[in-house]
DNA sequence: TCCAACGTACTACAGCCGTAGTGCGACGGG
DNA sequence: CCCGTCGCACTACGGCTGTAGTACGTTGGA
């Protein structure tokens, strides 16, 4: 086999495209027939490939946890017991690579996440994928010594999310913090989780 | 006059029924005729009050800038010089607000974020109220005693954004966190912020 | 060599969507 | 009292969408 299974890279090819067309276009832009035109591919295609929207949709999120998982790297984080430093420059670099270079992305998943809501199919997969990502976070801010690691890896994830968000669609203005700002951002917020009381 | 001026009713009405349709099905789900059908008015009323899917689009957008700023009043809060600890209550309240008892709201806007992006007339009013709202944050933190204002307060929206956001389509699986867990939260990302350095 | 299976291309169709046009009835000013 | 104005109900239509059906070429195995 030259890819994986004969029309691997055909279906690769449309859930990129599906991915393009969510982001450009959003959820009413996405029809079997544009990512046709929009892919290049003769009329039907697309169809044939999917049969149904349900079917077109779960596509699109699995090429989306694909891609994804290779920006964000979560897994070859630094030892806590290495230095609470260098893991505070890894999460600030794996959060400013989320927000840079890849609003295509950031943009598809929002409205996928927002489709999954009423489609169980879908729910699964996010679910499946925010767990994961939520234990590997919780394993960390436990060997930074956190108190109470579950509700700190949830507030740092809310924080990431509101920040990608506000990046490709909110109150920035498409005024993307750099490396710096965002480093600064989690400094602060490993600080306050980590025991320096109230300074008030 | 009744309520302001003839057709206002109406106009709300279809107003927040479209806003509940944006929640329970989406940006595919809201139609002229749906928003009829649901609203239990006569086939082509929402036709008529907004021609255009744009214009349909505005008159949920002006609703909803209404309807959340009624149950957010971050204009009303605490002198930052009455005590932080005021001021960590009444934000944590204001964040634990939004989150509970109006899931609807939440969802129809990050639906129209979404659609904002891609249509500039929309954009205005985001952008104008995420503006506002990030002003009166700078000026509370600034209060505060904060050293990089502006900074900070984008932090803060982020991460309500996020948790909002969270609850509402994401890694949360519908799980709210408690007033106290978001006081918590409050608390130690305020901390952070306000100078305590960093314990590691 | 032949045939079964599969990926692919193309067509068909019923249903829904956005938008425009038009007639009607009520309310208010002159 | 009369007429203009405005909101409202209803209909029409061109276009697009999701999905099913089917015919074709190729590839791999018996």
């Amino acid at each position: 086999m030259s890819v994986r299974t004969p029309g691997a890279a055909r279906a690769d090819l449309v859930a990129d495209t599906a991915l393009a067309l969510l982001a450009e276009r959003g959820m009413r832009g996405l029809t079997h027939r544009a990512v046709d035109e929009t892919a290049g591919l003769p009329q039907g295609s697309t169809s044939n490939l999917a049969r149904t929207r349900q079917a077109l949709l779960e596509l699109a999120v699995r090429r989306l946890a694909e891609r994804e998982a290779r920006v964000l790297r979560l897994h070859e984080m630094p030892d806590p017991r290495a230095g609470a430093d260098s893991l505070v420059d890894a999460l600030a670099l794996a959060a400013h690579r989320a927000l840079t270079g890849n609003r295509e992305l950031t943009l598809a998943r929002y409205e996928l996440a927002l489709e999954a809501t009423r489609r169980p199919e879908l729910r699964a997969y996010f679910d499946a994928a925010g767990a994961r990502f939520r234990e590997q976070l919780t394993t960390l801010v436990t060997g930074l010594g956190s108190t109470d690691p579950e509700r700190h890896a949830l507030s740092l994830i809310a924080w990431a999310d509101g920040l990608m968000f506000s990046c490709v669609a909110g109150s920035f203005s498409a005024r993307v913090p750099g490396v710096a700002e965002v480093r600064a951002d989690v400094e602060e917020l490993l600080a306050g989780m980590l025991g320096a009381g109230k300074p008030w």
